[in-house]
DNA sequence: CTTTATTGTTCAATATTATTGAACTACAGG
DNA sequence: CCTGTAGTTCAATAATATTGAACAATAAAG
């Protein structure tokens, strides 16, 4: 886990950093599932809980992208990774923001279903 | 000009392809620039405009990524190309969206000549 | 109707990004 | 020190994006 974790000041963020890290479904749902975890949740667990298939390095490759665009702050705890979404340091830079990306993802999700089912 | 000009149901819209399509600047700014313009401008207009060095051939991919997430709707006006944003259908399907990404987007603007300025 | 100018699209070549297997680093427990 | 686990890095490959050049569609003029 060689180099030190680097995360960008929140007021050197920008927004199509986020739409980009977002725009990934994958990064999008790690988001999401880092918010609705009680306990961070490494790339292992993540990556079982997400039931997608994906290699380690992907994993790794997708919370660099995340943590660059200052989504998430990153830890090492031993031999894992903890991670946490920077929410509240977000809300004050972007209001708004990353919690209506999150509800319009909702909307997409109830829409889908709401087709499939009926 | 030939094929004819496709767009999606808004139903069939989705945050990955909106997120995807205005996580690129200048497809920000086209979007931005055609909300705050008082008529539609073609894709030579918005060049100009957006004071960026663009080829013809790129601008009308931006576009063509624009309109295939269902961001604008777009019609030949004779030899020209008019666009114009989906606002209401994209904030039925996904309030706040739209208006939530530029208001992030001009925080951003205005934080950074802040910093530049003083 | 032909010619010329304007606007935008398509195609193909090139450049940039993303994905991932394999080798590696770091730590924990014995 | 050895083994197992978690994650990173690198390099090869795959997928996307950019853009010059050729093209299509329309308009306006002659």
């Amino acid at each position: 886990m060689s180099r030190p974790l680097t995360h960008p000041n929140i007021e050197d963020t920008t927004v199509a950093g986020i739409l980009h890290a977002l725009a990934d479904p994958v990064r999008l749902t790690i988001v999401r599932e880092l918010l609705r975890a009680e306990a961070s949740l490494n790339c292992t667990q993540m990556t079982d809980r997400l039931e997608v298939e994906m290699p380690k390095s992907t994993c790794s490759q997708h919370y660099r992208i995340l943590r660059e665009s200052g989504l998430i702050f990153s830890e090492r705890k031993g031999v894992e990774l903890t991670s946490r979404v920077r929410v509240h340091e977000l809300e004050t830079r972007f209001p708004g923001l990353l919690s209506t990306i999150l509800k319009a993802y909702e909307q997409e999700t109830r829409a889908t279903q709401r087709r499939e089912g009926g």
